[in-house]
DNA sequence: TATGAATGAGCATTCATTCAT
DNA sequence: CATGAATGAATGCTCATTCAT
């Protein structure tokens, strides 16, 4: 008796949950594939090998190999966002908030490694026609921006700036020295601390 | 026997040309078409085709299609080379290096549209399994880790910073701070103010 | 408790009146898609979607596709021969018949737009190595032909043609005046006219 | 030395023929295998592979599976309008124009067994979205359609008609007669003695 | 009886590269 | 040195059908 109520509840869940179940494999399957292999390199079919699935079963979820990429992308996104949201307090100066954020960058990195790579592939890569959303690092350079406007209206970041530019530049700069330092196997903490200060400095109000 | 002697010699001056010719022919549209549509949307045979020539003729002068991208690349940046070299002048102090090297590469990009934009497409375009070589960015990058070296010998740069990092970082900024500011529509001049004080300041010794 | 004998004369019900609920929903579903779309445009997926049904359920009416457009097809030429015998009235001269045959097709064309352009659809395009039954067109000749038969014997049509052939041939030059009539925008009244004239005149006796 | 003039004068002419030999090729392969299987079973594949040539080929010559068929629909038209042609006489009568023509007609049938059933093949099984150009039929009922015009203004055919809906009809008649008298094994003398007596009486003048 | 997630064979098409001339 | 016809591996995607629930 109990257990077909169990049974019941079972069913429904399963119900409930096959589809985000085949689901949440293709989506690791992609994360992991994209990672190793990059864009171009993975094929639809492979996806879904890799998730022990069909096919067709990828077209189940995503109506194509675009689509799914994107919607990696925008998992990396939001997992790095929440990160940087744990990482940062209300009212800290804007050096912390450099700090701050430059370890949460690196640590997710650490953590994810080569996922921040293959999801910044560049729009053209993926698009075949079709018009791309922002790319992921124009959003943070915009993040940078308000960063900026906010510290510069508080009084603690130099406000002669245009804020648009400059956090562009400051995503840029984190990104390329990152990409380039992961080369030259520097240390995480050398560079956490050059470009903390360099950002500072940069930063700082007249 | 006439018509051999005169084949022999035409032969010889058609071989001392010909090649470096049709190689011409093939550099100058294989850069339009890299420029225009991408490394993705250029075929071999559109180059050839662009350039007058049989498709076959493009193999004459580059083993593949990746090759002929990688020199169209260096090609690139050798005339940038050229051109921030005519930029800067011997004894320059940090600032004026600054600004000329951002004017000049403002000016490259004037009057050579879309060419940059081109030549540093992603390496993970371009290879398709095989290693590539250092690619654009890390190598102005390191030129820059050169000038703020020199500087900081010279004493007009800060020395406490690791100049391979801050290298990059800046060479990363300058280029996300284009690439979004072409975006926005920003103009050349604000960017090159913003960008130039954000560097001086950053970069001035302590 | 009470739900459960509710539950029970539910299910009875159900099952006695599901399975011709569901078909019949499956049928006019797929009648609409096939008119709608072809035959090759519709998949049972859509036919049981559009019936409001699972994709499953189709399968459990129809063995396969063809079955099921087999079927409708069946359904409109039995349609068509209600209509056909309504029109007609025993005792009819030949020219009678031939006058209330083409009204009622032109009727039944009219009143049910494009079900029989899709019923007609190419055997062709439905088999893919089966042999099919008696197309559409073939069946309507061989009604022709016995149409002829019988107006022989009566005497109110020549007596020397071979009923199968010009059967046939009568059955196809309706449908392609009326195909290609439908194209010119010809009103149905002249196609109506013309063709009486036409075969009244063919199928005169000597 | 004459070997090397031949060899010289075959390699002209095999170079300038290159192209339309493997052209060929596909050409006469195709045409066998839309008429044994028909158009949805035959992949540009099968047809290259028939021709003994690669898949590549094929879109050399044809841009895409459809246009190949369409090709070869063409072709048979312009045979079957050379036999026609061959076979009308200026200044015949009409019976002797309507029994020149369908002799012309089972002839080619007979000497190019499937060709025209292939070509007859439904705009609806190749389209895939782009428009069609004037079916096979249609065509043949305009032609009928002048004939019938033509012959009415000479006298030889009743002039009440509306010859553009006479021509489709019997363009229709022909091809259904045809068609059902190919399965049922009439043969062909019957066929066209029939259908000549049927179209002359329903054309006679009044 | 009803479901709908899963399947995978099958297809049209592209394009970097080769090689006979 | 130059040609361009030929190649075929590779790809993204569709859809009729099955089957566990």
């Amino acid at each position: 008796m109990e257990s077909a109520v169990v049974n019941t509840a079972e069913t429904k869940d399963r119900k409930a949950r096959r589809k985000p179940e085949s689901l949440s494999k293709i989506k690791s399957a992609a994360r992991k594939l994209f990672v190793e292999r990059g864009y171009d390199s993975t094929r639809p079919q492979d996806i879904a090998r890799e998730a022990g699935l069909g096919h067709g079963t990828f077209y189940l979820h995503y109506p194509d190999k675009r689509a799914c990429f994107l919607a990696f992308v925008e998992e990396a996104r939001q997992e790095m966002d929440v990160h940087l949201r744990d990482a940062r307090r209300p009212g800290q100066a804007l050096e912390q908030v450099i700090t701050a954020t430059l370890n949460a960058i690196y640590d997710y990195c650490d953590s994810h490694p080569g996922v921040l790579r293959a999801a910044m592939t560049d729009a053209a890569v993926i698009d075949a026609g079709g018009g791309p959303d922002t790319p992921l690092m124009a959003r943070w350079g915009e993040e940078w921006s308000q960063i900026i406007r906010e510290a510069a209206a508080g009084g603690t970041a130099c406000s002669s700036y245009d804020a648009a530019i400059i956090g562009q530049a400051i995503a840029g700069a984190l990104h390329q020295a990152a990409k380039e330092g992961a080369r030259g196997q520097q240390c995480r903490r050398a560079l956490a601390d050059n470009l903390t200060r360099f950002l500072v400095r940069a930063l700082r109000p007249d």
